[in-house]
DNA sequence: GATTGATGCAACAGAGAAAGTTACATTAGC
DNA sequence: GCTAATGTAACTTTCTCTGTTGCATCAATC
């Protein structure tokens, strides 16, 4: 597993429960599948628990907490934390008031492009991601 | 420095290089006001000048290689080799072929989204960072 | 109610990437 | 020629994330 690696096992893995939800799937069977660690897909399973996507029990394997069709990239994308884009950082480096500025429109402006970015996760839903048709294998 | 920092210092390096274009700063001044090291700035450089953004002279300084409303953060993004959203991986990791149209298809969704970036970021210029009244402090 | 199996969580080790640093040849300006 | 800055190549440090192990908790089954 290389970088963005967490959504892309999120998305994965959802794509699973949404394929099969009556499948009782472990973290272990699908961490096999996504060639990596139960652990790791406990993390991200967590992650996305935490945020209401899943209803995963302690005892046994959980499931989707609502249709695919009403969970968006941007569920997930928000539910790891993630920031692609924006740095987050908002701290004043340097004494030059020129350079403050500078600074601060950077992060505003890529702010904006994160907030362009969850946009457009939101415009596609985990029942899409298994719906496009868009392979371009071979 | 921390994540996306060299997306952030390309920016603010350009930002200055479009605001102040006569004066000749070295990769020395620039590192001392974006609170890193004069090298880390000369590699940022050297990409945007293999990408042809930059006209920097082993002598001295540089500049822009065409006017800061001309060079687009795609422009910068690209040069970076940077890929935020998708893996650049498409290998077999399963023997399930089920699961290898989900990988792949997963993948492809992430590269839509990877692509739409690009456009998003193609539409803002070195000179609006530097315009941009978006500035929320204090 | 005991057993089994999966989960959630914590702690630690290992890998990988990027920054930071040093060093040096090259080149423009004086 | 001298100075200063660049471009580049190593190397070290740092940091994040994965991988791994261990264990307490809880549900399902008998």
């Amino acid at each position: 597993m290389k970088r963005n690696s967490r959504l892309s096992l999120a998305l994965h893995t959802l794509g699973h429960m949404a394929g099969d939800p009556a499948r009782v799937r472990t973290s272990a069977d699908i961490a096999e599948h996504a060639g990596t660690n139960p652990v790791v897909v406990r993390r991200v399973l967590g992650k996305l628990r935490e945020a209401g996507l899943l209803t995963s029990e302690k005892g046994h394997a959980g499931g989707l907490a609502r249709g695919p069709e009403k969970i968006t990239l941007a569920d997930v994308y928000l539910a790891l934390d993630e920031s692609l884009v924006a740095t987050g950082e908002q701290e004043v480096a340097s004494a030059c008031s020129v350079e403050n500025i500078l600074q601060i429109k950077v992060e505003s402006v890529l702010e904006d492009i994160e907030r362009s970015l969850v946009e457009r996760l939101a415009a596609t839903t985990i029942a899409e991601v298994r719906e496009t048709g868009a392979v371009n294998h071979g």
